[in-house]
DNA sequence: GTGAAAGCGCTAACAG
DNA sequence: CTGTTAGCGCTTTCAC
């Protein structure tokens, strides 16, 4: 059974080609097909299932209805559902999806971008950066297709952005933490440091700490592996334990942390810690199931991915011109 | 700046298009083109960082170097991680991944295989499927394109699959409570219940109740639908709590069910059940933190993705002609 | 060893 | 209102 094309349809119909491609691409009114003509021609492509080469029809016009998403890692729950919510409303609008990890590497980002931008011929690009500085997405490619960065601020790049608040989110939990008697709070960053949202989360602490008097001691800043991070949180929790200063409360940079410090804490090695206060960025089901009482900051993730999606697709309608930058509204969850 | 073709390299090369392409290709010896000519032509597309045009390309050959992964859910670990695995596999052999969600629904899986199949022309599909019979594929659809359904069994079709032993796992599992003292176990199915997957994982349950020569109180086996777990969980705990006939084992069908129910062990109504023994099909790192000891299922869940994605290449190579059913093993967790 | 030329199936000027 | 026609950029047969 070879495939219908529109010459086939052609000689069934009797109209040509143009015709039916005009009706099929929903510009029968605009070129003044007769009514009649129209419904013969849908009724037909109904009747006979027929769907248009989607090859020749990008060739032609250099469109390939195809969005890409980059994150750092697609098995994350927090990007997985961040994909779910831009697949449906890409799929409400006939765009497909096509979603790459990047494992935290630049180079491979760098790959990645290059190869759906020149080679899959996306129509829009939808990324999580790595990138510590604008020197890639600063040069041409930038301009060949529309992007939309979520979650993360690319230093120095004027571009379209949907993200959070992270810096008065974590002064807000912080906050929190302090406000509840914590008067030694350590700051469990992940790596890599660089990232704005980790920068931006660490001087939100900071600045919570300095606005209640709180010493800052630099040291309770600890960095946690990408790649290590259970041996990481080990390791540093057992710092706390020995340094001199008691500490009373942790900040989790990310989900990752505060489940690796929960699970740590189950030890017996920890025992010291037991009635230490956990925050976290981040808030997921786990939490409501544990019998710490995780505060953390939760964050918009379905509209992360509505708002990230419908902006691409404005953009690429040529409905949003300028470069647009959306903060949304994160939630104190208290337990 | 407009993007480099053929033609021009052809120009600046002073080689006709048809000697770049086939170099390009890797048919330069095939077709004897000499060393010094491919080495030329090799140079100057590093150089010049030329890429061809995939819907030319596509168009041309027929083939879109995509794959498409249909899944219930992309938001959902166990698929999520799976995709990630896929996509790693096909990133070494050039090829991409789209990914869409179900939901669960016979519908939209239809349609979505229809748009991947005629509209996209993916190379390939990977399966999840929700159908609970043969009826959709059996089709024409079926020979048009590489097919491989992993996790769930389509009844009566013949096909490529790469799961586990749902039946054998099941039952060791219950087995396992069975043996831990446990003498009158119920069993939280997630709907829909005519799933492969869900009939085997009952059948085990069944057949390990039968062989203990437990009665096997049809009562005991709860329907829990996809859309509703938190609430029908509880609904059904509450069922558990008032039956005359006391209840010490919970076996969960799935990942999601069993946190919905530590979830609700936590509230002071469900007391009476804080000793009961909980199993699970599918083991997530949740239960490595919280008190209760979750019995688990652990499945191969990077396996799966690599499995089904180097078996889906090699039929699209033309390296597997007969169809091919893999199962992989589980692995029992005791905490 | 290499090149000319014929399409792959579609869209959109342009012409009537 | 409808049809003719010229490509989109690539691969591949065939000819030299």
């Amino acid at each position: 059974m070879k495939k219908l094309q529109l010459a086939d349809l052609s000689k069934k119909l009797g109209f040509s080609k143009t015709l039916i491609s005009m009706v099929l691409n929903g510009k029968g009114n605009h070129y003044g097909i007769s009514k009649k003509s129209q419904a013969k021609v849908r009724d037909a492509i109904a009747e006979l299932n027929y769907s248009p080469n989607k090859f020749a029809k990008s060739l032609r016009t250099g469109k390939s209805f195809f969005i890409g998403l980059i994150v750092t890692d697609i098995a994350n729950p927090f990007y997985s559902t961040i994909a779910k919510s831009i697949e449906n409303v890409l799929f409400d609008n006939d765009y497909n999806l096509m979603v790459c990890s990047t494992e935290e590497s630049e180079a491979r980002e760098k790959l990645l971008v290059e190869m759906m931008v020149n080679q899959q011929g996306v129509d829009g690009l939808i990324i999580a950066s790595t990138f510590k500085d604008a020197s890639f997405y600063g040069q041409a490619i930038f301009t060949k297709v529309p992007m939309v960065f979520i979650d993360r601020v690319v230093p120095q790049l004027n571009a379209n952005y949907v993200m959070v608040d992270n810096y008065g989110a974590s002064y807000e939990v912080v906050s929190h933490l302090i406000s509840q008697g914590c008067k030694s709070i350590a700051c469990f960053a992940i790596t890599p440091l660089y990232l704005s949202t980790i920068n931006d989360r660490i001087e939100g602490y900071r600045k919570a700490l300095a606005k209640k008097g709180i010493k800052n001691n630099a040291g309770l800043i600890k960095a946690i592996g990408f790649e290590s991070i259970k041996d990481d949180v080990e390791r540093c929790l057992k710092e706390l334990i020995t340094c001199e200063m008691p500490v009373d409360g942790i900040f989790a940079l990310n989900n990752h942390i505060a489940v690796a410090i929960l699970s740590a804490l189950r030890k017996r090695a920890f025992g010291k810690l037991a009635h230490i206060k956990i925050a976290c960025f981040d808030d997921v089901d786990t939490f409501d199931i544990v019998d710490k009482k995780i505060i953390s900051v939760r964050q918009p993730i379905e509209e992360i991915g509505q708002n990230s999606s419908t902006l691409l697709l404005d953009v690429i309608l040529g409905k949003q011109k300028e470069k647009s930058k959306r903060v949304l509204d994160t939630k104190l969850v208290v337990r």
